[in-house]
DNA sequence: TTGTTCGTCAACCAAATGGTTGAATATGCA
DNA sequence: TGCATATTCAACCATTTGGTTGACGAACAA
């Protein structure tokens, strides 16, 4: 679990790769639409794609020569819950909440 | 805006830092008592504590020798309402939350 | 004063990160 | 077939990251 935390918030950790998750929110891309926006190399956006892939912040699939992305939104509900049970619930037993947040992510 | 998302999703993705502010979620600790548990160096849990008090995470305090540190969990609302923006994953269950809630300020 | 504790600083190191370029692979099309 | 397009791979590079150690200054205690 806390790995999964590593590489999702090190995948959100960076401005292109958020961006490219904003970009796939609208709509799924392929990968030379989505590197088209930034000026870097195709394959630096290639790149930061495997990244989010392999944070599972989005998916790809390959239809003939293309390769679509898009984003996989569940992927982000263990960070965000994570970040949660810190601004509104500071006051209460980390442990009771750590057993209830278990029991969500389980669910 | 998207510089301080930088630096809390950076600062977010060491399981360090983390724990650390697991543990600043019970009690504001001082910098020897936070570098205790960890199998490193006090020198790289200091450095750690300069990367979440620069990402706004923690706040230091000296009184006398002892440097106080102490969670500021509204740092992470940026990040968790840019998180939230990609809101197409289930909510918590509520009714769950809400009874966790209520069992725990009864008790 | 002398010594001890608290914490940071400076220099260093290995590994990871984010970028480049050019070649390679795979698919589609005339 | 032959060529263009879509994407990744491989090698390389500079910078950042996360750790180490030893020296240091500041605050307490004897």
């Amino acid at each position: 679990m806390s790995q999964s935390l590593d590489t999702t918030f090190a995948a959100l950790a960076d401005p292109t790769r958020r961006a490219i998750l904003s970009m796939l929110l609208e709509d799924d891309m392929a990968v030379t639409d989505v590197a088209e926006p930034f000026e870097m190399s195709l394959a630096a956006v290639s790149k930061h794609l495997v990244i989010l892939t392999k944070a599972g912040l989005i998916s790809q699939e390959k239809r003939g020569r293309v390769k679509w992305c898009k984003i996989e939104p569940n992927a982000m509900k263990e960070a965000s819950v994570w970040m949660q049970s810190f601004g509104q619930f500071e006051e209460l037993d980390m442990d009771a909440f750590e057993r209830f947040l278990e029991a969500e992510l389980a669910g």
